[in-house]
DNA sequence: CAGTCAGGTTAGCTGCTGTTAACAACGCGC
DNA sequence: GCGCGTTGTTAACAGCAGCTAACCTGACTG
């Protein structure tokens, strides 16, 4: 059935996918076997290897999809009224909506192989782009490296919640969109 | 001779230490092998276990040191004139002097036995505490939570420094607290 | 000068983990 | 109803990594 195979199949990688994020997440890409994977889906270890190559397949398959839906979600907020603040939601709803893929993303990188690497690393610079390109349109005077430094600061508060998560999601949407905004205003007094 | 074996026996252990930091910095604490941390102190694999019990001693010992370091230095600014100030002015110090400490700290708390890890996260909570009285003394009118929250964002900010580092250090250091503080300011606006 | 001990070395074991092989069952098109 | 592709299963393999054992050496100490 051609309906089903092209809505089943892409289901079950991604049901694998998913587990497989919690658990890298929890315990680290190398604290987590196979085993523990197909586990999770009910399967049993080797099982997986029907829908991937290898365990590397899958990290870099996870870590491509966040890469492609940060800089497809940032890219579509660009030409709104007001990009930063459109930008600043956007990562604000991923990290709170993904704390899974935030702490992958943020921990695994290195387990990549070259290419993979370069491809994630490629997708992400784009996207710190986007970043790059609203700050200065809202504050002037900042030179590009500074921007680009504030950026990664930026990130690196938004991504913090998956190790926090004291307040409840709205609240916390609302804190962490406030201290982004407070902390990027900054730059216009330091300069 | 006393004098040089107080301080030459320690030397080697956090020569051991700071090498093995840098390499679980790098590749993940799984990604390194104990021929690899030998190596890179110049002996080779197993001579390591003279100076510790096991890899994961080295670990624990790692995220111990560091997590007292932090509560003692915090403890120390708690009586400044202005502690919040202080206090994020020590955390990107730190945070600039000791990228690898910090990538090793956020990433591989996991990796600890349960015992080890509870007496890390139980300093680490002490260090917390002592920001959440900074910001409630500097914003009276953060609740408790929020405070709670607003410092791991905070500390996702500044511990962000190892993944960007583009200005060097004393921009780097003036941009991190500016930011800090514009981040912790934004809490008074908001509610 | 003899003995001890800290701090190395290399060889080897053991357990774990990713991967593959060989086989089974189920659903579907012809 | 027959074959075949898909998706499982279990058993086994291979390689690696942490750790131990056995041995060596050089510097102090009595």
């Amino acid at each position: 059935m051609t309906l089903a195979e092209d809505t089943a199949r892409p289901a079950r990688r991604e049901q694998i996918l998913d587990a497989a994020a919690g658990l890298f997440a929890t315990h680290g890409y190398h604290g987590v076997g196979i085993d523990d994977i197909g586990a999770a889906v009910g399967i049993s270890g080797p099982a997986l290897y029907r829908h991937f190559r290898s365990k590397d397949a899958m990290l870099s398959e996870m870590l491509t999809a966040i890469s492609d839906r940060l800089w497809a979600g940032g890219q579509q907020r660009r030409a709104a009224e007001d990009p930063l603040r459109e930008l600043i939601a956007f990562h604000v709803d991923f990290a709170l909506d993904n704390p899974a893929l935030i702490v992958v993303q943020e921990r695994n990188l290195a387990h990549l192989t070259e290419s993979d690497r370069k491809r994630v690393r490629a997708q992400q610079r784009r996207y710190v782009e986007l970043w790059v390109e609203a700050i200065r349109a809202t504050i002037p005077e900042t030179g590009e490296l500074t921007a680009r430094a504030a950026a990664h600061a930026v990130f690196g508060l938004i991504n913090s919640t998956p190790h926090s998560r004291l307040l409840g999601r709205g609240r916390m949407a609302e804190l962490l969109t406030a201290m982004a905004l407070g902390a990027i205003e900054s730059l216009a007094a330091g300069d």
